[in-house]
DNA sequence: TATTATTTTCAATATTTTTCGAAAATAAAA
DNA sequence: TTTTATTTTCGAAAAATATTGAAAATAATA
């Protein structure tokens, strides 16, 4: 029989665990998962004792996870430590890292293609002409992603459900 | 003055940075890139000799490529040596990359939440309570990401075009 | 001010992941 | 069959990434 810390450091490993097939170091996803069902804000201390990771680990995935805009520092009267909390809610989660790889990932990688294509214009072999359209249409594809990530980011959680039930 | 060849390779670069941001070995998303943009077939031995890997490595990864339904392998006639190819259509991409994604991460993220909401069922403190109820959201979230994912991974690139022009 | 608490940094270490390279297995041709 | 071409596997090596732990910096209290 398992007792409610138990269930939860469960959560907390599969949690990491998908974080990581995303692209994301998986002690960063812990830390959010445990701010997540924590229900209030917690101390790196605490985040050390409970993950059972050192001080260095702790505070630098709270202060990634600050820098994504998942989680903020929140002051607790009475408590000289800092304190960290995080949305509860996931669809506002799904906005916020939206936004972020809108910025870190899609941009980026919209001006490189744009690059490539500028760099490319001059060629005018079949070969080129072929890999012209190729990038064109990533380019194409890539646009729409940010877009859609923009109007993510910009939305309010009711909106974004609602959008997204569109989709079905 | 840079030639087809230069700017392909500063492309499939691109596309391999891209791809370690999203959790996708830079291997297998250069691979991808130099599929997507390669006219006809390629062999094991042009993928080594084009990104200058070893074989295993390329070997590994075309493989791997394959169990994500991302490329194929192709008989051309009169070469015996295994040629792979890759749409070139990336709304097509996406929705094997939605299939994929689907079966290897969402199924079993909502398994585990599954399981911990069953494990966490007899408990009745209100923390408890609390944690329930948060999992239970993040459920609703998954299944959410599931139908999507999942309505994707079935569609045809027409269809998925209109589904995401409806998003915005 | 000195003392104590807390955060931050970062070089060293550990771990994980990727990559290599060569041997073994398989398949095709002679 | 034997020879040759090709694929596959897998332990070792390298590279990349994550983590530690302790010292330095900063901030709060006495």
């Amino acid at each position: 029989m398992s007792n409610l810390e138990d269930i939860q450091n469960k959560f907390i490993n599969h949690w990491g665990t998908l974080g990581s097939s995303w692209g994301v170091n998986r002690t960063m996803t812990q830390i959010h998962a445990l701010l997540m069902v924590s229900t209030e804000p917690v101390t790196t201390d605490f985040v050390m004792e409970r993950l059972q990771i050192s001080r260095g680990n702790a505070h630098t995935n709270l202060k990634e996870l600050v820098s994504w805009g998942i989680a903020r520092q929140e002051i607790v009267p009475g408590e000289r430590k800092d304190c960290y909390v995080a949305d509860q809610d996931p669809w506002k989660l799904l906005c916020t890292v939206a936004r972020e790889r809108k910025r870190r990932e899609i941009e980026p990688a919209l001006d490189a293609l744009s690059e490539c294509l500028e760099e490319a214009s001059p060629l005018k072999s079949a070969d080129a002409k072929i890999f012209k359209k190729q990038l064109s249409e990533l380019q194409e594809f890539l646009e729409m992603a940010d877009r859609i990530f923009s109007r993510l980011g910009r939305s309010e959680k009711s909106r974004v459900l609602k959008l997204l039930t569109a989709l079905l």
